[in-house]
DNA sequence: CACCAGGCAAGTA
DNA sequence: TACTTGCATGGT
């Protein structure tokens, strides 16, 4: 069986990406950075709870009084610049008005975001699949370490390799492609963490490149 | 106690 | 170009 099905087969729809506007789900994005979501969800709540979870409010806030509201993502410092970076960058070429940032075509939009300090393929990748709605796969870590240890990639295989090799198996579907990529996450956190906890994984037997499938 | 989490940029040679 | 290091909280 494909990948894909056996993954869903297991472990039902994953329902990604968490968060209620667009500019939420951004902000999870960078804060997600080598981080659990269930530290990112503190921070997120956070700002919620003191109404800067809007453009205005992220940009008016002071640097250093940003990184203590997202204290608990760790890595605040670093954080709060990349935060401030991505809505100066909103506020300065679209007037800070979300709908019109996601009005640029494909390609247009995943170079700005990637021209954003501290914004990165997988940032901008999730951002373009699961805030933008564009046909986009989403690599990670666990992509990586999955794909690795089932010998389906070597080594040295790099973002782009990856993500080629999903895009040029798989239709562009939106839906497809969040599923996908979220279970991949729940896969890896389940069972790809250490050897014995590989007995029970759904992906036990796959070896052969069966990465194509339907939704 | 060590190790990791839905990365990225900057520094080094 | 190809590694290495810093960033930091919170859970296992």
């Amino acid at each position: 069986m494909a990948m894909f099905n056996r993954m869903l087969d297991s472990f039902g729809p994953q329902h990604w990406w968490p968060g209620e506007t667009r500019l939420e789900m951004m902000v999870g994005a960078i804060l997600t950075q080598n981080t659990s979501w269930k530290n990112v969800e503190k921070a997120i709540a956070g700002l919620k709870e003191k109404g800067i979870l809007n453009i205005e409010g992220l940009h008016e806030i002071p640097l250093s009084l940003l990184a203590e509201e997202i204290r608990p993502a760790g890595y605040f410092n670093i954080k709060a610049g990349r935060l401030k970076n991505l809505i100066n960058y909103i506020k300065e070429g679209y007037d800070g008005d979300i709908p019109l940032f996601f009005r640029e075509k494909t390609d247009a939009l995943r170079e700005g975001l990637l021209s954003v300090k501290g914004i990165g393929p997988e940032t901008a990748d999730s951002i373009m699949l699961y805030a933008a709605k564009r046909p986009v796969f989403v690599i990670d870590a666990y992509t990586y370490r999955i794909l690795n240890r089932h010998r389906v990639v070597d080594d040295q295989a790099t973002y782009h390799d990856l993500q080629t090799l999903f895009m040029d198996n798989l239709s562009e579907d939106v839906a497809l492609f969040n599923e996908f990529h979220a279970l991949i996450v729940k896969t890896g956190k389940e069972f790809c963490r250490s050897k014995p906890l590989c007995d029970s994984c759904p992906l036990n037997g796959w070896e052969k490149i069966d990465i194509q499938t339907s939704y």
